[in-house]
DNA sequence: ATATAATGTTAGATTAGTCTAACAATAAGT
DNA sequence: ACTTATTGTTAGACTAATCTAACATTATAT
């Protein structure tokens, strides 16, 4: 089995390698505040377990087998998210570190225990799949609030890249997982939208915090004003 | 803070300094099985870290800070034990391997979750104590099922040294925490003795099995042989 | 197209935790 | 009390994961 060291490897490279083939040595050095020589080092180790394609000077990706071991991973670690919120009572912008953690853990009994007491959950808190049990991912969701209409009528999703400042933000702003939301006016100068959802009537959001929100769309106009 | 290793260490010092102040190099090197000089190297680190008693030659000892420390990662411990079979429905003989590395999660968060859900149980799944947020660690059960009188009635309070192998056994016995037992007979030959409870109405236990079990005494005589 | 910047590689050092081999001190047995 | 056995120590090597410094290759920009 590979060291948490090398896990950390895989899940790194499978998150860089979202919707984009090849991965540079320096982007998995900076995504893990790991030094470029160090990295160098473990990717070659990790390709002589046939984990990575890597050829000196090139970009490398994670092999199928790679994949396959990362996303069971990122199982356990989105299983692990989904119980610290569902059964033990924690709210979404605490369990990040503590599923890193619990991610390492060597016992399917214990993830398949998680998983059966939670009946078989299809995303974590933050909306994101968790992969099956042969490492299968379902494709994320691909819209982002920063692009839909106004008028739309809409639902979120799911959080990108939510770290616990963002996710506490959400919960000021009580703006949740399904929360359905109407786009009124798209502010062009800087992309800012203002929406109305749940008990709040008027709210302005940035650019930079609807392009970390995904949604879903329940209906493209809601106010006439199609198209 | 202790690394992984470090807190095993000192889980081991606590665990064999259990009603005797001082523990040699060569139990614990037996106990973790790890080679003497290994050990040797270790508890010089320990001792500068200010957690172990240790002079050359000498027999070692936790200090004061080492057994706070100690205590507070068996607490870790069997409070995950505890949560498993509680909260998971794992079998008391299936969660050592899993608490022996959840202990050593980082979030004091996660355990008084598990400690709060449970209503701060006294006891881990094989009866034996969680020590508290300080470190106490209360009392263990002293007596023995080995050491029971003939005729008396006692309760089965706790498991000593349960491997899993041992705990399946006594699943096939139907013998749990809590089951009250009658002391029919001990064979002076072998001490092995014969008892009676719940739906079993005869069954004979050996001496090596009586001398893991620690109990509680309900009655001294309940047939009338008193004394 | 050549200089400069960015990225990647190699070499060598460091720390944690482990080992074996050789030696030293303490304990045990007649 | 002396020999032997047990236990403990030191020295030195190894692996995993990290680092810095120096150098090499590839990409970028005028």
């Amino acid at each position: 089995m590979a060291s948490q060291t090398e896990e950390n490897y895989l899940k790194a490279l499978l998150s860089l390698s979202y919707n984009k083939e090849d991965v540079t040595i320096s982007e998995l050095s900076n995504f893990l505040r790991v030094r470029l020589p160090t990295v160098n080092s473990m990717v070659k180790k990790l390709k002589k377990q046939g984990l990575v394609n890597y050829e000196k000077y090139r970009p490398l990706s994670l092999t199928p087998e790679g994949k396959m071991q990362a996303a069971l991973i990122l199982r356990k670690h989105r299983l692990t998210e989904m119980y610290l919120v569902e059964k033990m009572g924690f709210g979404w912008e605490e369990v990040h570190e503590i599923a890193e953690q619990v991610e390492h853990i060597n016992s399917s009994a214990f993830f398949e225990r998680m998983d059966e007491q939670m009946g078989h959950p299809a995303t974590d808190p933050h909306g994101s799949p968790i992969p099956d049990k042969n490492g299968n991912i379902a494709l994320n969701k691909q819209l982002r609030l920063s692009e839909a209409k106004k008028g739309s009528h809409v639902r979120l999703a799911a959080i990108v890249n939510g770290t616990s400042e963002f996710l506490s933000f959400l919960n000021r702003k009580e703006l949740n997982l399904g929360t359905a939301i109407n786009v009124l006016e798209i502010e062009p100068f800087d992309k800012s939208i203002s929406v109305s959802y749940a008990n709040h009537e008027f709210e302005i959001l940035s650019h930079e915090v609807c392009n970390r929100i995904y949604i879903e769309i329940l209906d493209e106009s809601i106010t006439g004003t199609k198209q």
